[in-house]
DNA sequence: GATCTCTCTGCAAACCTTTGCACTGAAGTA
DNA sequence: TACTTCAGTGCAAAGGTTTGCAGAGAGATC
């Protein structure tokens, strides 16, 4: 029942080997016959066959990925991007959801293997090791992980702990926390290696809390433990920790911003509807989602998996690209954050005045803003 | 490079038929040669080509899910269960984005029809007619939309509606306004539907204001419209546009629920989070991405598309189930609905006291509330 | 008129797997 | 012993497409 190539190339009397080079090859056939065959082909609305296509050139046109936890606000709009970024060279996308499991993960990325033409790992929770073994088997790009040797896009998460640090230094703040995310996170390490150089830099002092589960109930958990410390202001891992915060300190009578400012991380649609709107990193998600697109679809062109004749069946080497790109990062300031106990007071070794608000700029097409490119 | 079927033959010393049938078809093949297979293919970490797959026996295995709009919160729970359901059934699913978009649709179903044993279409965006004909291209089940002849998952808005009147009346509103959706979707019909009978019969007064984009904007953009007409009590189509209708009477300084009382539908998790928390129409989200899974797959193992022998093709009966899955939906009260103007006084025809605050039941595992199941 | 060049098209193999059919040999039956 | 039955295996075709190679003309050049 279905249309064939066989079908096209009877009703317009040619063989099919002309069928398959008007679509594949156009310029390699005459403008009068492509003319009559696409019309053909059009007329028994003919569509290629993806899997007997993918079976001989070895290239399905299918990427896929693999997402720790698709209901988590962060993802959608990377997933969002990455589609459709997709579409536009012509790959469909395969969505997994690991349930952040990395045993999952390992499983996916072994049965998506050979139905795509690379893997998109987003916050991966596996270790690098295996990461590393899995790359021998489909190519891939990491989002969020720095790995040596692997195609990476990356946030500059560091760069958006230190302005929100320093913003909340130049409020007054001295006595901070920092509420950390889950163990074996790559931002999360990022987060707190620069919270705590930015921290000490400003002459605050910062308590680190954690690690703790990425979600509103992780950050609402430790609303208790924030006030026990006694610090005035808060950044959290991502933002569904800063409204969980939100939530307990709420709930145990502790006023946002007047006694303790808060910020988040990541910039999800929600924080500009709790009530303070928040004060967070944002972070170019859909950007992210773009570029890692582009990058694994560079790759596979530049270094393809195989390159099959009418039989013969070359290997290619191992060589590829290992670029590795950061995005930046923006504060945006809302109304989570106020002046804390040292406000005007000259600060040590510093100009009193914090940066100035600075409202946040979308980044726009596939931005590459800090490129950092190491070909191996 | 890749290992094929031919490899573990060799290996093991057998044909590659039976090498592909202690896959296919374990019982057909001695256990100790089969073991012998299965440790070799286990060595060599063979794994099965699905496309070419695909090719002999025309099911590809995996299913396409076509969305709307993967960043409204709506979607994600949707996607996450029907992702985790079809992988559980060895199947993979393409996810693709329309923003909304009727043509977008149409082609992304026609890109996939050839990859794909089925689509999900879900709160489609075109018309009845083409999804009909579409229909006759891959197996296709949908998802928010009734259409006479396809199966359908549906969530059950009419009580939902019925249930967010009831309760506004039996707390004294008598002036409503119901916040409609977009034009053409199956749901804002029925909302409008029920809603109006319902306040009809509690003796209230329903306006509808509307269509509006879908959006918390869209919400936002009616806050004057909400105040200007002098309602009580506002139903909107979805938790988005309450949340922004939130935001809207909060900029013009009208209390929620104080003042007036504000009901969403479909309880994202958003909801819990906004000050005050909304009161809401819970919507079985992911047990109708699990329900529109199993019914297309069910569909799919009763009357596959083509049955192929060694090389005969049979063409099938285009016979087909249409089960019709209605979902159950529950009022779940929160702190935006309050007493209204004429609380406490006997309403005509009905006893004062409106339904009990019920809190919501999850609805835990592959659950058909109602299920009205009609074979053609 | 012979030779060469060039464009277009056809031929056939190959990609990897499944599956109907046929074959083998051993066990069971008469 | 002669026959059937049956489990296990091999053979080969098929699925839809791509692509190196070769051939057929047409036109150009000498």
């Amino acid at each position: 029942m279905p249309v064939t190539i066989r079908d096209v190339a009877r009703a317009s009397g040619v063989h099919i080997s002309t069928v398959s080079r008007t679509f594949s090859a156009p310029h390699l056939v005459n403008p009068e016959t492509r003319v009559r065959v696409l019309a053909c082909a059009e007329d028994l609305g003919y569509r290629p066959n993806r899997a007997a296509r993918a079976l001989i050139t070895g290239r399905t046109h299918n990427i896929g990925l693999i997402i720790a936890d698709i209901a988590n606000p962060f993802f959608p709009p990377l997933i969002k991007a990455a589609e459709s970024q997709a579409r536009h060279r012509d790959y469909h996308v395969f969505v997994a959801d690991t349930n952040e499991d990395a045993a999952a993960e390992e499983e996916l990325v072994h049965a998506l293997a050979k139905q795509v033409d690379g893997v998109l790992l987003c916050s991966p929770r596996m270790s690098n090791s295996l990461i590393e073994q899995l790359s021998r088997e489909v190519p891939l790009v990491v989002v969020n992980r720095q790995l040596a040797g692997l195609p990476c896009v990356l946030m500059d998460v560091g760069q958006g702990a230190r302005s929100a640090i320093e913003h909340l230094a130049g409020l007054g703040h001295r006595e901070m926390a920092l509420l950390g995310g889950p163990r074996g996170s790559w931002t999360s390490r990022e987060l707190r290696r620069a919270a705590s150089a930015a921290a000490r830099a400003a002459g605050a002092e910062l308590t680190v809390l954690g690690p703790n589960p990425p979600t509103e109930t992780g950050g609402l958990a430790q609303a208790e433990q924030v006030r026990r410390a006694g610090v005035t202001a808060v950044l959290a891992y991502n933002d569904l920790m800063a409204i969980g915060l939100l939530e307990g300190l709420d709930a145990l009578g502790v006023r946002v911003p007047q006694e303790v400012s808060v910020v988040g991380v990541d910039d999800i649609s929600l924080s500009r509807l709790t009530r303070p709107k928040l004060t967070t990193v944002a972070t170019p998600t859909a950007a992210a989602g773009r570029t890692a697109v582009d990058m694994l679809l560079q790759q596979d062109t530049d270094f393809p998996r195989t390159a099959r004749g009418g039989g013969a069946t070359v290997a290619v080497g191992v060589r590829r690209t290992t670029a590795q790109v950061m995005l930046q990062t923006e504060l945006v300031i809302r109304d989570s954050t106020a002046p804390g106990p040292y406000a005007g007071r000259e600060r040590p070794g510093t100009a009193a005045a914090g940066p100035g608000p600075h409202r946040r700029a979308d980044p726009g097409n596939p931005v590459v803003a800090a490129g950092d490119v190491v070909a191996s």
